[in-house]
Parts: structure tokens; sequence; C-alpha cells
RNA sequence: GGGCGGUUAGCUCAGUUGGUAGAGCGCCUCGUUUACACCGAGGAUGUCGGGAGUUCGAGCCUCUCACCGCCCACCA
């Protein structure tokens, strides 16, 4: 075996055999029960990666959990499916290969055919899938690489079609036209959730940031006395007239479409205004003064301008009002007036207005700005940071847009999504994040769920001459249903606008749903009484087939044998960012559409795990945009898997945030060498492996504590683990392979590995390679490369990925073993820690004394002299009743141990040296008499308690004695 | 405005029914004894954010304050 564990040469060579063996297909460990019933299941699907780019840390973090759980059931025997797949991840991935047409040639989107365009996504996606997937794999994970799945193939397309269809004919899915989120750059309503509030600031860029107060002149030459002083009771000392009432705004340039001026009903200084009308500038539009209690009067002028057709508030406004939706805005939020009949019916526009036309809003705004300033009704600039929605891709600021767009009834879907976590048929891990799951849901919005983009599941919808909708899973049903609706109709076809063929009538589209562009808005053809049906351009949130994913991976809608099997599934592994996004759709639409044996509505998984999000060392979440993303796979080039598995895992228990120190990854590559050389130690001094081996068979002390140390930390591994607490595993394993296996067993058995007797030479070897061979199985999950390597190194059979996960009672533990190995321990720790203190030089021989001890003490301390003498240096060890001139000495709570140290001794240096070990005694003892001698401790602690303080007090106090004494003796000396 | 989380050693953070404050890294001293210098031995460092309460006993439970962060909703 070479000194280290060579990761970057090793890896690649395991997860090659394990790819041969195909050791992580379903079923590929399983056990059947004991009377031959198939093996319990274990099922995660993967939270599918985007096809967008690569592994970053997070998939890193939740990528080691699953896998972690995964391994540890597999190696249980449960027949473990760790359903892998990616995500078509809509927006993110069209955006993604519009960046990239643009580098390669300044070619954008819009110059090509639809079906160009989807076809080069396809070939982004083929790409990026097979460069994650090997990232996956470089990590360690131990999917089912056979039954990888792609949000878009052909069976994963099937279910969302079905979903459609199914939703629609239900009701719960239906067309709407109402504002929506727009993202200006995609050119695409976005959902509620991909909205992320940023604050915008006075600045020199971009005219935002600000309050501005326009004056709206009054119609028909009204004017009014307006008070513009008040004493401190509030009582109008002056006034002035005014014939223009002012408005307050963030977004000047939506005036053009203002249809109204709300103010609240009961506002003094209005109401005789309410019931006028303004003259709009610059558009001269007459426009009315209305009361409506959204006008606060303590905001801005307590006048507020009313655009419904650019603001969610306003738009209900002008719904209770009556008002007229006037949209002003292109879909790329440039100034729409010219040729629009909204925006000109009783209109006006001054030249300047029709000037303004196609410019960018934000362009549009600083005009009219300027525009009010130079003609005196620009009252005044205020600094107003405030919140504006942007979209989560774009970062542009999202418009509030009027179009026809599909929606989900989540509320309905949400109700027993919200029932299934109340009632504990789902349980988040830690409990917590119901309360975040909660409230989202309950204050649940329609979700938007269409989105005019290219790349995704086209929605099933197609649309006949009268714009009436037929939603169906094929062509051929739409056109059925369009033949009843039309029976006089010579014939419905749907029209066929792609050249590749994919939309011919009756067809569906097969793998590759594409298209070119449909001419949207065309007139329709209606000749003959022949019906044309145009499909529906729009394709759906990439979350609408994320939802599905539990199910539509196992087959559904076919009724398949792995659905059967393995729905529900077990664990759902995540980070809190998707809860909303992912957790709860799945949570909907699993409960919605899966039902179990008796044909109750059930859920896609028993827990979610929640896990912190690896953020960048500013705390910041880490992403492409921002530029701020870690590659972890720098990192296993560096260190190996194991360690960055390692490092994650022991992270894994932070609250929100995991911030990523190289020194720790290091910190677990150096454990990882560790537990190599251990395994080398043990090569070296003919430890095998024997299968034969029981553990309740070895005699010597120092073999039967290591068995028990085993078996404990075994189960420790096991709780913790059946508790989703990783990191407590991690630490578990972590003490038990340094601390107790390397620093102290391997170092006690060695005496033992060299003994003239050949039995205690054979148990210890065979305890040794046992024990290692627990080590190596149990950790395993966490570090499955450098196990792999040793399983195969230590001569072992078949896979250590298949290897029996150990099953050790903890009566394998034998505390008088324990007691008297951990006694030899801290003997050997105080020497030790006596020695450095008093400067003996580390190669040093030196003698021990013990006094003050009982015979078993003696007994003890001799029977186990060979290895004190090793681990501290001694070259003696003896009883006696005296102390020996010129000694130091510490206390066990049951000796004294002395080192006569005659000549070195430095006389003051361990005179105050023994004064501050008593010093800390007599303060432990008072305060233990404190509480001992307090009766309500006494009479209320629990025995136990109570007991353990009297025997620590008896303990503090033996050991001051024996000090003391020692203190006694050195001042003779000096 | 509603909700959630954090504040523990120089740094990054563990600490699971309340019962002697921990780890890794860093730092100091010593050491190449044939597994390991990606090592070994020893060592120093904490008013567990402030205050109050409950309790025999609080890092842990309750209340409160301060600061930091996140999510949701809104802000003309």
């Amino acid at each position: 075996m070479d000194k280290t564990f060579d990761a970057a040469s090793a890896e690649p060579r395991i997860s090659a055999a394990w790819e041969e063996a195909g050791a992580f297909r379903a079923g590929a460990n399983a056990k059947p029960g004991p009377d031959g019933s198939p093996a319990e299941t274990f099922c995660i699907v993967i939270p599918p990666p985007n096809v967008t780019g690569s592994l970053h840390m997070g998939h890193a973090l939740n990528n080691t959990l699953q896998d972690i759980l995964c391994r540890w059931h597999r190696m249980r025997g449960r027949d473990v499916l760790w359903q892998p797949g990616t995500d078509h991840a809509g927006i993110a991935t069209q955006m993604v290969v519009e960046r990239r047409l643009a580098d390669e040639g300044n070619i954008r989107r819009t110059d090509m055919s639809r079906d160009d365009f989807v076809k080069r996504v396809w070939q982004q996606k083929a790409e990026s899938e097979g460069v994650i997937l090997g990232q996956l794999k470089r990590l360690g994970a131990s999917c089912d690489w056979s039954r990888t799945r792609f949000t878009m193939d052909e069976g994963l397309s099937d279910a969302v079609l079905k979903v459609f269809v199914e939703l629609y004919h239900a009701g719960l899915i239906y067309r709407d036209k109402r504002l929506v989120n727009w993202d200006p750059r995609f050119e695409t309503a976005i959902s509620d959730l991909e909205v992320e509030q940023i604050e915008v600031r006075p600045n020199e860029k971009k005219p935002e940031g600000y309050l501005w107060h326009l004056r709206y002149p009054l119609a028909d030459g009204l004017s009014y006395e307006a008070p513009v002083a008040s004493d401190k009771d509030g009582t109008p000392t002056a006034h002035e007239t005014r014939d223009y009432i002012t408005v307050a705004t963030t977004r000047p340039e939506t005036m053009l479409g203002d249809t109204g001026v709300a103010v609240h009903p009961e506002d003094p200084r209005y109401t005789h205004l309410i019931g006028k009308d303004v003259v709009l500038p610059l558009v001269n539009r007459r426009i009315p003064i209305i009361a409506d209690d959204y006008a606060d009067p303590e905001q801005g002028t307590g006048a507020v301008k009313i655009t419904p057709a650019h603001d969610f508030n306003d738009f209900e406004v002008g719904k209770r009002c009556g008002l007229r939706v006037v949209n002003v805005m292109s879909t790329k939020a440039a100034m729409h007036l010219s040729g629009n009949d909204d925006f000109l019916e009783g209109a006006d526009p001054e030249p300047d207005a029709m000037a303004l036309d196609g410019l960018d809003r934000y362009e549009a705004r600083a005009r009219i700005v300027h525009w009010f300033k130079e003609h005196g009704l620009f009252d005044r600039a205020e600094e107003n940071p405030h919140q504006v929605p942007h979209g989560d891709r774009s970062k542009v600021a999202i418009e509030p847009y009027l179009t026809d767009q599909w929606f989900c009834d989540a509320a309905t879907l949400a109700k027993p999504a919200i029932e299934a976590v109340r009632n504990g048929e789902t349980k988040f891990v830690p409990q917590n994040w119901d309360k975040t799951y909660f409230q989202w849901l309950d204050n649940i919005q329609p979700w938007c769920i269409s989105r005019q983009l290219w790349w995704g599941h086209r929605v099933p919808v197609w649309y006949d001459f009268e714009g009436n909708a037929f939603c169906a899973s094929t062509a051929e049903e739409a056109i059925e249903q369009a033949r009843k609706a039309h029976p006089d109709a010579s014939d419905v076809i749907v029209r066929d606008l792609d050249t590749s063929g994919w939309f011919q009538s009756g067809t569906r589209p097969k793998a590759v749903p594409t298209t070119t562009e449909i001419g949207w808005g065309d007139d329709p053809t209606f000749e003959k009484g022949l019906v044309i049906l145009d499909r529906d351009p729009d394709v759906l949130d990439t979350w609408f087939s994320s939802a599905l994913w539990p199910f539509s991976t196992l087959g559904w809608p076919a009724e398949t044998a792995e659905l059967e099997r393995y729905y529900k599934t077990d664990v759902l592994v995540t980070g809190f960012d998707i809860i909303f996004f992912w957790v709860a759709r799945m949570m909907m639409m699993g409960l919605h559409f899966m039902k179990d044996g008796d044909g109750k509505p059930e859920v896609p998984f028993h827990s979610v795990y929640v896990h912190a999000l690896v953020r960048d060392e500013h705390g910041k979440k880490m992403s492409k945009s921002l530029g701020n993303v870690i590659d972890p796979l720098e990192l296993i080039d560096e260190y190996g898997a194991d360690a960055v598995r390692f490092t994650l895992t022991s992270m894994a228990a932070m609250g929100r945030d995991i911030k990523l120190s190289v020194s720790r990854v290091a910190g677990y590559r150096n454990f990882g060498t560790k537990l190599w050389n251990a395994a080398r130690f043990c090569e070296m001094n003919e430890c095998h492996w024997d299968p034969a081996f029981d553990p309740s068979a070895p005699r010597r002390r120092v073999n039967r504590w290591i068995i028990g140390e085993t078996a404990r930390m075994v189960a420790a591994v096991d709780t913790a683990l059946a508790e989703y607490r990783f990191n407590d595993a991690a630490t578990a394993i972590y003490d038990h392979v340094w601390k107790t296996f390397c620093d102290w067993y391997l170092e006690l058995s060695k005496p033992l590995l060299q003994d003239e007797n050949p039995s205690a030479r054979a148990e210890t070897r065979a305890t040794a390679a046992w024990a290692l061979g627990q080590i190596v199985a149990v950790m395993h999950p966490f570090s499955p490369f450098i196990t792999e390597a040793l399983w195969e190194g230590t001569g072992r059979d078949g896979l250590c990925a298949h290897a029996d996960w150990p099953v050790l009672d903890l009566s394998l533990a034998d505390g008088e073993a324990d007691e008297e190995i951990d006694w030899t321990i801290r003997m050997i720790e105080g020497i030790r820690s006596l020695r450095a203190e008093m400067n003996v030089p580390a190669g040093a021989q030196i003698e021990l004394v013990l006094t003050g001890h009982s015979a078993a003490v003696a007994m003890r301390l001799l029977r186990n002299a060979p290895l004190v003498k090793r681990l501290a240096r001694l070259s003696e060890v003896a009883v006696a009743e005296e102390a020996p001139e010129g000694s130091v000495t510490f206390a066990l709570e049951d000796c004294a141990v002395n080192l006569p140290l005659k000549g070195v001794i430095d006389v003051a240096a361990e005179n105050a040296r023994l004064k501050k070990e008593i010093g800390k005694l007599d303060a432990e003892i008072a305060k233990i008499e404190g509480k001992l001698s307090n009766e309500k401790f006494t009479a209320k602690a629990p025995e136990a308690v109570v007991a353990e303080q009297r025997e620590r007090l008896a303990t503090a106090e033996a050991e001051k004695s024996r000090l003391a004494a020692a203190l006694d003796r050195l001042a003779n000396l000096g």
C-alpha cells in the first residue's frame, strides 16, 4: 500500500467498477425478508438538476446526503431506488442558449425558426446533461443510472399532457385575462415566486428611487382653495388657489395609461373634488377623480393616479370603480402609443407624447418628468428608496401586464397538501419548516403556468377561429372535440405550420415537441366550412413538470410495476429555497393524482429533509448570475470526493447557511489518509480479515474494549442517520476512527501484536482486522471511494457498496474491560502531561512509583504495565508504600502516581503546579459541597444525579489529599 | 407589516428530553519511537449577545432588549 490514498487515480477506477457491476440498479443488494417476502423498498427521487450548467456546492451537499441514505439502506438490504434525472428548466435553459447564440455570432432567437431554436436547445440539453450527470458520478452518487429521466422525455411529457388535460376538464386549470408579472426581457409571464424584490435608491444612471409629485390640471377650469399652512392643531392658517390636483408616483411613465385619480372618500382635502375630472397632461384625456379606500391620506399627496393596466392595486381599484384599462406598453416594456387604440381613445395626445412611442419605459420616464417640469406641472421629487419587483432570472424590473394566461387553481389543490402535513403523513425535518410551508399554502394565489417561451412543454390546447379552446392530449382528440362544436363543418384540421411535420393532423408530438412559430393572431381561415385549429404557442412553467417528478419518473400515467413498488417514495432531500417552487407543488399534484391501495390520495414522500444552503463567503446565495459559484469539482480534484463529502456531511446540521472553508476540506482529506495508514498498519502486522471471526470470542481486555467501542460507534451512526442527523453520524465516525481506533487501540495493540504468545497475536490480529472492517463498512456511505479501495485492498469479496451493514449487539461491550482500558488511558495521559510539563525529554525513560493505592489498583497497573511503559515511555513500573524523594505526583481517583525526577525537578515550579492543581480541586470541591448541602438539591434532584455528585466529591477529595501529601514531601525536600 | 433563523474559543461552527462547555482550523511547546509530518505528545484561550424569570440546577425552557440574516406581503 502507498502512504496516501491517491483519490485522483482511484476514483475513476472505482466508479467504473460500480458502473460495470450495475451496483446501484434498483434491487441490486436487496435482501428478502426471513419469510422470503420481497425486500423493503427505499426510494428517493433526485431533485433534478437543470440542464443549464454544472454541479455547484448546493448540488454536492444535496446529493451527498441522499447518497449517504441510499448507500446506508442498500447495505442494510433494502431495495434502493435512487431515481436520477434532469430538468429542462425552461426559462433558465432558454436564457443560456440565447446567450450562447449571441456569443457564437450575434444570432437572436427571433432570427431563427422556433423549430431550429428548439433543436439548438436540445443540443444544449444533450451536452449539459452529460456534464452534470458525470459530475454527480464523480461525487459518488449511487443513483440507478439506467433509469435516468428528463422532464421533457416522452414518458414525462405524457404525464404532463394527462395532468393538464385532467385538471382542465376538472376546472382546475383555466384561461384568464388578468394582470400578470411580465418579464420584459424574456417577454413572458412569470409566476409570483419568480419575482424577487430588489431595493432601488436614487441614482445617477437611472430615473428611479424617487417619488415624483406631478400636477394634473382640473377639467373645465375648476379651481379650489387648498390649505398651505396650519397651526399645531392642524387648523389651516393659509390657503392658495389651485386648479390642479397633485399626485405622487414612482413610475411617471405609467401616467400615459392613467384612467383615474383616487382620493380617500373621507379625506377633507379632496372630498369636494370627487366626481370632478382632470385632464391628463400630455395625453389630454379626461379622467375622473374617484373615491376609494385604497387612497391612503398618509401616503404621498393623498391623491393617487390610477393605472389599471400597469399596477396590481390600480387594477383592482379600476375594477371597483369602472375605470378603463389602457395598456401603454409593448411586451418589451417600451411605450406603445402609435396605433394603440386603447391609448388613443378619448385622448388628444401632444406631439411630445407621441414622440415617446417606442421608447423604453425608463427613457420615457425621464422625458415625461422633464416635460412636466417644462410645463409647470412638476411639483417636486422626493428621494424614495423602495422595493421594486424584478424577474429572478432576468434581473429586470417586472411589468404588471394585462394578458391572457393559463392559471392553475392552486388554492383547491393546496387543501389536501396542507392537510397531509398537518396530520403527519408527510413530515418536515427539521419540523420547523412546516410553518414556512403552511404560511405559503394558506395564502396561495392562482398559479400562472403559461410561459411565452419556446422551450418547454407545449400547452395542449387548440383554438378555432372563434377562440374556443379544445384541450386534449392529442391533436386528434382536439379535432374530435372541434367537430362536435362545429357539426356543420366540412372538416376540421390542425394547421400544419411546422415544416418538420410534428403537428400534422391526428398526430401528437413524439419525443421532441418542436414546431415553427405559429402565426398567432392571424386572421382565421374559414372557408367552405373548413375549421382550422391552431395550437396554443405557449409552454408551461418548468415547475409544472417538476411537480409530477415523483410519479412521472416511475412511469405514470402507465401503471408500471415501479410505480406500484416505489411510490410513495421515502424521503425528499432538498434545500429550503424550493419548498414553494417544488415541494409544495409535488404535494399538490401527488395527492391529486396518486391513490394508495385503498383509493386514498397518497403523498409523494413521508419525509422532507430540508438542509442548509451553501452560500458564498459573504453569506450570499451562490448563483451563476452573481458569479460567486464555488466549483466543487475543483475541490474534488484537489482533495478527493470523499473529503468534500465528509466536509459537507459534517456541516449539514448548520442552521441555514454553510460557509465552506477549504481548510476544513483539507482536514477531512487528512482524515482519509489517517484511515488509510491505519489500514496500512494492519496490513503490515498481518491483520487479515477473518470471515469467521466472532466478536464475542476475544479475551484480551484491549480487544474486548475496541469491540465494545465499535459496537457503540455503529449504534451511534445508526441512530443519527435514522434521525437525519448527518453531522452526528460523521462525528461519531471521525472520533472513533481517529481517537479511539488509531490513537489508542492501534497503539495499545502493538505489544500484543509482538507478544510471544501466538494466541494473543492471533486474537489481536483478527480483532484489529475486524475493527477495521467495521469502520470501512460503516464509513462507506460517507466516503465511498476510499472505503471501496480499502475493501478491495483488504481482500474482501464483492463490493463494499454491497457489504452487509454491521449489526452489532451492544452486549458485546464488556464493562470491566472498558473500565480498565479507560483507566489505563487516563494513567498514560496523566504521565505524558506531567512529563511535558516537567520538560522531561521526550526520549527519556523514567520510572513510575504507585502509592496510596489498593491492592486491586496495584494489580491493575501491573497487568497493564507493558502498555503504560510503552506509551508513557517508562523504564520501570513499581508499587511502594512511600513515594521516592524528589518525585512529581499526580492523582488518579484511586491512587497517586509518582515520577522520581530528583535532580530534574524544579522544586519551586512543582510547588506552584501542585498548589494550582489543589486550587482547582478546592474550587471543584466547594462547588459540589455547595450543591450537596443544598437540601432542595438533595431532595429534588434525581437520585442518580445526587449520587454522581457525591462520587465526584469523593474523587476530588481523594485526589486533593494525594496532592497535598506530595506537597508536604516537597516541602521536606526543600 | 407577517413569519423564520442566528448571536458559544482568534476564525468557521457543533452542542437531541435542563445535570462537570466541544470540534476543525489557527496559535504555543516538544518530538522524525519501523501506520501516518495530510503525523504524534502536551498546552493556552469562553462573563455561551444584554437583562429578567422558571428551576435544587439554564448554553439549552419562558419573557424582554439589542444587533445580524433570510422568507412572505406591501409601500402612490
